[in-house]
RNA sequence: GAUCUCGUAGCUCAGUCGGUAGAGCACUUGACUUUUAAUCAAGGAGUCAUGGGUUCGAGUCCCAUCGAGAUCACCA
């Protein structure tokens, strides 16, 4: 025999798995010496523990199937305890109907005024009447009285519960404080309250609460994370995979992860609106696209059924919005994600947002003039205090302009002190070799440059610097220099030694662009997984005739981290791509 | 992809030389009608990531796997 009949009509204290069938909360005695398929639970949902509901015993047989495995906490039955006692009650722990909110916890807070009389009462000036909404995060009982925190989406204010509220005049009974709102009320629930405001004793503003409803049961326990008067933090919710992976507990418990993507949001709305001003027509191009260009990446693919052909998730838009232009829009841009089947780290998610706007008759000097205005535009909107400085690190960043403008030559020549314009191919790889920089046979002098610009000049970068006039190998969507043969009209934006913005005079020459695609497939034939394809649709729209324009693409995510202070991409994205969960598979 | 570090209660973490699994908060029961990290008393809660191995005995040592983080590589 491996289980008993008596010690689980005693309680459930003597089983220590509990588990969930599919229909009801079990418990299961598990013999070890047995396969788990013929162990045993019995079932009879929720009144283990109340003897005044006969045990309604079901006897199943387990299967394999990952919802039997799924076992219970003792707090997760406790809570299903307390929900099946309210509807027990009569109270739908799930209600329907609105609940209409009139105040945030916030506001209160910061608005709440009164007066003392002459005879030391006090005189409630406004929120007499207020109904609010949220989660109940903490509870503190003090005898017939009782004390909770609400969080709403404004922030936290005490509510203040009073028995006698609660009671019926005649009988004196307060089943609605003694057990529905003491007992069967969990942290984390939903509920709405009305009464009013006031400050209690020790001067905290609160809500005096007349009227209770539950609008959501939670069945299972968030972390608490606790503040002292100081303002240390006990038991922070902190471990980065379950914070991920369960974004919606991070943002319950965690104010300031909230924070960031209120700003994130803000970035995007400024940026919005500035180009909106310049006159940009905000438009939407495929994700879904035959021919993936306009990057160097690998891309994902997919197959479309009913066409029967393959397709990719974009990498970039750039081709296609530049056919706008073709098509005679002054202006475009597009705010969404590109997808790139890369290596992920700290500052890569296999899909990231971008901005790209591409904009006719203009060049890239007056790109950097743009660039310079909106960012010190977005500075200002997420900055405390509207100014243009940005905390990053150790450093604070100027985002107001005029950024320097560094040509990536003189870049080089002035945090190595090599003159990469008159130096040939042998003497670079000789600088890469004394200075640790891996470097292999097949790098052409662009290559080189670029590699030394990495490891040696990027990093020095930290407030923002406009670096122009790259080689041509490297850009084969952008125009030639209009004076510097052999480079190209393009910049990058480096704000604290990273890369966030991209920019160039567009290529609008068809027999040109025609040849670095050729190129392009040189590459691929010698390997080149990130070689662009040749597209001959595009080619098809330049010949057409595109006006001179000047385009750029940021990436947003890193802006983000830059203007939020985050140094991990997965802290700007709601949620960051995670390995599956064991179990998921 | 490589290397290092980590995975113990719902949360944050201890766990000595290999010898019965620990704390605070959370939870349960009780006391308290202005508390606030509420307090006081008592109690319960664990597949020590998973699977193997060594051993009389493994949270601890070894191997593999899974997941996470950091560094590097890759990456316009």
């Amino acid at each position: 025999m491996f289980f008993e009949f008596q010690p689980f009509l005693d309680g459930i204290k003597f089983f220590r798995n509990f588990v969930r069938c599919d229909r009801h909360t079990c418990v299961v005695c598990r013999d070890k010496n047995k396969p788990f398929q013929q162990q045993f639970a019995f079932c009879d949902c929720l009144f283990y523990r109340n003897p005044t509901f006969a045990p309604r015993f079901t006897i199943h047989q387990f299967t394999n199937s990952p919802i039997h495995q799924q076992r219970m906490t003792e707090q997760e039955l406790l809570r299903r305890e307390s929900l099946q006692k309210l509807r027990e009650l009569g109270i739908e722990p799930y209600p329907a109907e609105m609940f209409e909110v009139t105040a945030f916890a916030a506001d209160i807070v910061a608005n709440y005024k009164e007066e003392v009389l002459d005879d030391g009462t006090r005189n409630r000036l406004n929120y007499r009447e207020v109904a609010l909404a949220g989660r109940i995060m903490a509870s503190r009982e003090a005898g017939k009285a009782m004390f909770m925190n609400l969080q709403d989406s404004s922030g936290r204010i005490q509510l203040y519960l009073r028995r006698d509220d609660f009671a019926n005049a005649e009988t004196g009974d307060a089943p609605m404080f003694d057990t529905v709102i003491k007992k069967l009320l969990d942290l984390g629930d939903y509920a709405g309250v009305k009464g009013f405001a006031f400050k209690t004793k020790t001067g905290e503003v609160s809500v005096h609460v007349q009227d209770f409803k539950f609008l959501a049961k939670s069945l299972r326990p968030l972390p608490v994370v606790k503040k002292d008067a100081e303002g240390h933090v006990y038991d922070a919710f902190t471990d980065p995979e379950q914070r991920y992976r369960m974004r919606y507990v991070d943002l319950t418990v965690n104010q300031e992860v909230r924070e960031t993507f209120i700003k994130r949001s803000k970035i995007i709305r400024t940026i919005r609106a500035y180009l909106d001003e310049l006159g940009l027509l905000e438009v939407e191009t495929p994700i879904l696209q035959p021919i993936h260009g306009g990057a160097a990446a690998r891309p994902f693919k997919t197959h479309h059924n009913a066409l029967d052909m393959p397709l990719y998730l974009r990498i970039a838009n750039e081709l296609y919005l530049k056919r706008l232009i073709v098509g005679g829009f002054d202006g475009v841009y597009e705010l969404g994600k590109m997808f790139r089947n890369e290596g992920m780290d700290r500052t890569h998610n296999p899909e990231f947002s971008m901005l790209e706007f591409y904009v006719a008759y203009k060049d890239y000097h007056w790109l950097m003039d743009v660039t310079e205005r909106m960012l010190e535009r977005v500075a200002r909107a997420v900055s405390a205090d509207g100014g243009s400085v940005i905390k990053a690190g150790e450093h604070d960043i100027e985002f107001a302009g005029p950024y320097r403008r560094l040509t990536m030559f003189d870049a080089i020549q002035q945090y190595t002190g090599l003159n990469v314009e008159t130096a040939g191919e042998p003497e670079l790889r000789n600088y890469c070799r004394q200075n640790g920089i891996e470097i292999d046979a097949t790098m052409g002098k662009a290559k080189l440059i670029d590699e030394i610009f990495g490891e040696k000049v990027e990093g020095h970068l930290i407030q923002p610097t406009f670096l122009i006039d790259y080689p041509v190998e490297m850009s084969p969507l952008t125009k030639k220099h209009r004076s510097k043969p052999g480079l190209v009209e393009r910049f990058e934006l480096f704000v604290n030694g990273k890369e966030v913005g991209n920019a160039y005079s567009e290529l609008n020459d068809p027999l040109d662009q025609r040849e670095r695609f050729e190129e392009q497939l040189r590459l691929a034939a010698r390997g080149d997984e990130e070689a662009m394809a040749m597209d001959e649709d595009f080619l098809r729209a330049l010949e057409y005739g595109m006006p001179p324009t000047a385009g750029i693409g940021f990436g947003i995510d890193r802006l983000t981290m830059l203007f939020t202070g985050q140094t991990s991409i997965q802290e700007v994205l709601f949620f960051p791509q995670m390995r599956p969960e064991a179990g998921e598979r």
